[in-house]
DNA sequence: GATCCCAGGGTTTTT
DNA sequence: CCCTGGGATC
């Protein structure tokens, strides 16, 4: 149904003479190129800004209305991220005028490679219904094996050693590839050891991880001349989106495909290649040309998103790296706004002097949207520090890329039920929920079920089938265990006749997993269930079980809840692909970023990496871009001093306008004398001494300007005795009613009802009872 | 078997 | 400082 609504709009677009169609109609000569350059491979480099998913979006309809392509089905489209997959479809549907593009062969790397894999799971040694494994049932299996193996868990931690495996799985290593030289003395030189038994438990659970995905396609691929060209005859175009992010599974994968048509166009930018640390191969772009032999490469570098100023201080930025391509970006807009730089007496400050920053914005554009602004920071730790500041303010933010939804412990292990009754071998979802709720089944009984299971082959599901029959396990263990088992029983038939978001509403009530969470007096509970809740509503939106269950393996993101105006808070990593009008970039201090340890490890490698990181946090600014870093921060408790990072020197001066923060320095002028350089302890060691006490801090809030409204309200000092007490119901202007959890000095925990667990200062909360 | 406390460790993270 | 995980204790 969906297929001939889509064949009908493709004949109608194909049949469309004479006037260009639409989606050609405003590119620019280099987009246009990229668009009808189809035939043979081509490398679209394109930067920043550059409408590249323009040009992408454009070159599938192309394929299409000009016939070259018969039918989406024979369009391989990949992409990196579930968003990037989502846009792409999205504006194809637009520009074709399709309701949707469903079933087309459009996702990402992980996603296609799994839909492969279902139909031919059985040649790997897997069943159709096999599970994906995320991080954390990864990491429990590896810990079992590790333990099964008696190797040292403190010298080798788990974390680790699965770093590695999945290393090797990023270059298309299966255990048997890896070469003897290559296993080093991780784990006591016995990895490669570990590797195989993690890959053999993981065929006999019926799984495999993410890694797996792409590896299984390369084991199906190349045991399998023929079936390969079978697919080579199904994809006669293939499009990849962020080519510089593909590791060398996914780059084997790409060129086994195109082997056939030759017919392939990657996309991509040297220069904002930022995740090497999980494998990715920038010099999977380098190489393209001398891969593909004949390889068009096609430049876009008119920049259509920021101010040449900012696109100066970017390229003049990234040019300090020696590996790239090399493309400089441009514009036809004008310079704009310099970039700002800014100094701060330490983060809290940096925070603070960001809060008025975006006040002020406000007062000068009070129609500018609070979701237009973003603070990108280089670690995940650093926005607390703006959190706790924009609280304070009543400055509503987002902070992108927390704990999601699917990995919450109360949705994994609603999960974990639906696992099992979906796929009876996933031991890992089994042993998660056999004793949630409590049912007496403790840890010994587990190892002993591990135990038969491990002695007669058998999974930990069916292993329990037979221990129940026997006396091995006490009385007071089996008969719960027996009652579970029947309970599975019981739902897994009833798979068949009840839409499966009921049947989970009956499971979660059947098992006594609500009742656990209805009975939990913590603070928690109440949004656990409400969670839950959600988590039905989610499933329903699938037709089947398993297509609930992938999507969720594939896609661990929340449904995003209908945006509010906000603040965007998020690492350099969550922003690519972003833009907004005002980005600031906060924390540009040697060590933290440049990151010390991506230079330890990585050397000049990791290096010119946090160089694109920078180039990349520049990149999503459209108007306005502000730099900061501070003298002093506090990290993993203690206070150190640090020097402006070697990328704020990088910035070509002409494009940057230095501001003082008057409230810390003084005069500005004192906070830059002797320039950026890295090698300029003097005037920043001077502060040292009169570290951020507590005291000096209290001292300079005091004295800052009216607008940190924190301070001027009510001395600090004078709040030691707030008046509220724990279990209190208060009232907050921004947050609503909540109850006082926690009294620290004029800091107050508060659960709020609607807004969750805040801290936020005494001064502006007010009794509930006093609340009008 | 469950809870509590303390030590240790703390880039980036998508799929 | 804040979170995690493991061990010790009830």
């Amino acid at each position: 149904m969906i297929e001939s609504t889509q064949a009908q709009a493709i004949d109608q677009a194909q049949a469309m003479d004479g006037p260009e169609p639409a989606y050609l109609a405003d590119l620019n000569d280099a987009q246009r190129q990229a668009v009808e350059t189809l035939d043979g491979p081509v490398l679209l480099l394109a930067g920043a800004g550059t409408g590249k998913t323009r040009a992408l979006t454009a070159r599938l309809a192309h394929l299409l209305t000009t016939g070259r392509a018969r039918a989406p089905g024979e369009i391989l489209a990949v992409t990196f991220t579930n968003k990037a997959a989502a846009e792409m479809k999205q504006r194809v549907a637009e520009l074709l005028g399709l309701p949707s593009v469903e079933g087309w062969w459009l996702g990402t790397f992980h996603a296609l490679a799994a839909r492969i894999l279902r139909h031919h799971a059985e040649a790997v040694g897997l069943k159709y219904n096999f599970t994906i494994l995320d991080a954390d049932d990864q990491l429990r299996l590896l810990k079992q094996i590790l333990q099964a193996e008696s190797i040292d868990d403190k010298k080798w931690p788990a974390r680790s050693l699965m770093a590695l495996i999945q290393r090797w799985k990023d270059r298309g290593l299966a255990p048997e590839k890896v070469s003897a030289g290559e296993a080093g003395a991780a784990a006591g030189g016995r990895l490669l050891e570990i590797y195989k038994a993690y890959q053999d438990r993981l065929i006999t659970l019926n799984a495999c991880d993410f890694g797996d995905l792409l590896l299984h396609n390369l084991t199906l691929f190349q045991n399998d001349p023929q079936l390969l060209g079978e697919y080579h005859r199904r994809f006669r175009y293939i499009l990849v989106d962020e080519y510089q992010d593909t590791n060398v599974a996914q780059y084997l994968w790409l060129r086994l495909l195109a082997q056939g048509q030759q017919n392939i166009c990657c996309v991509g930018d040297d220069d904002q290649s930022i995740y090497g640390w999980r494998g990715a191969e920038v010099g999977n772009i380098l190489r393209f040309e001398a891969d593909f032999p004949g390889a068009k490469v096609i430049r876009l570098a008119r920049n259509y998103r920021s101010t040449g100023s900012i696109l100066g201080a970017a390229g003049g930025l990234i040019s300090h790296n020696e590996s790239r391509l090399g493309k400089t970006l441009w514009t036809v807009d004008e310079a704009g706004e310099k970039v700002a730089v800014r100094g701060y007496w330490d983060g809290e400050a940096e925070a603070r002097g960001v809060g008025e920053q975006i006040e002020d914005l406000q007062r000068r554009q009070p129609d500018g949207k609070l979701s237009d602004i973003a603070i990108l920071v280089r670690t995940g730790a650093q926005t607390r520090e703006f959190e706790e500041r924009f609280i304070t303010l009543g400055l509503p933010y987002r902070v992108i890329g927390g704990p999601r939804f699917y990995e919450r412990l109360e949705i994994r292990d609603a999960l974990a039920y639906l696992r099992v009754i979906h796929s009876p071998d996933d031991d890992l979802a089994f042993e998660r929920i056999i004793n949630k709720p409590k049912r007496s089944i403790g840890e010994a009984s587990v190892q002993r079920l591990h135990q038969a299971g491990r002695a007669r082959g058998l999974t930990l599901l069916r292993a329990a089938q037979e221990m129940v029959e026997t006396d091995e396990l006490r009385l007071a263990t089996r008969r719960p265990l027996a009652a579970l088992l029947q309970d599975f029983d019981r739902w897994r038939a009833q798979l068949a006749g009840l839409p499966h978001e009921e049947l989970a509403a009956v499971v979660l009530e059947e098992s006594g997993y609500m009742d656990m969470w209805m009975n939990d007096k913590s603070l928690e509970a109440p949004g656990r269930l409400e969670n839950l809740k959600e988590l039905l509503t989610a499933m329903a939106e699938f037709e089947t079980l398993a297509g609930f269950l992938e999507h969720v393996s594939l896609v661990m993101e929340a449904i995003e809840a209908p945006g509010q105006d906000m603040v965007n808070i998020m690492t350099l990593h969550a922003a690519k692909g972003l833009e907004f009008g005002t980005v600031f970039l906060p924390g540009w201090e040697e060590g933290l970023f440049p990151n010390q340890r991506a230079m330890d490890e990585h050397g000049l490698k990791g290096l010119e990496e946090e160089r694109r990181l920078a180039y990349v946090g520049l990149t999503r600014a459209r108007q306005r871009a502000i730099v900061s870093f501070a003298a002093n921060r506090r990290m993993h408790g203690s206070w150190a001093s640090s020097i402006p990072s070697r990328f704020v020197d990088e910035l070509p001066d002409e494009h940057v306008e230095q501001e003082s923060d008057t409230g810390v320095y003084g005069s500005g002028a004192a906070a830059f004398s002797g320039g950026f350089g890295g090698q300029m302890p003097g005037g920043f060691g001077t502060w040292s001494e009169d570290r951020a006490t507590p005291g000096a801090i209290r001292a300079r809030q005091r004295a800052a300007p009216s607008h940190f409204i924190d301070v001027t309200a009510e001395p600090i000092d004078s709040l030691s005795g707030t008046g509220f007490a724990p279990g209190e119901r208060v009232f907050h202007q921004k947050f609503g009613y909540g109850e006082v959890r926690r009294v620290d000095g004029e800091r107050l925990t508060i659960d709020f009802e609607h807004a969750g667990q805040k801290k936020v200062i005494a001064s502006f909360v007010v009794a509930a009872d006093q609340a009008d």
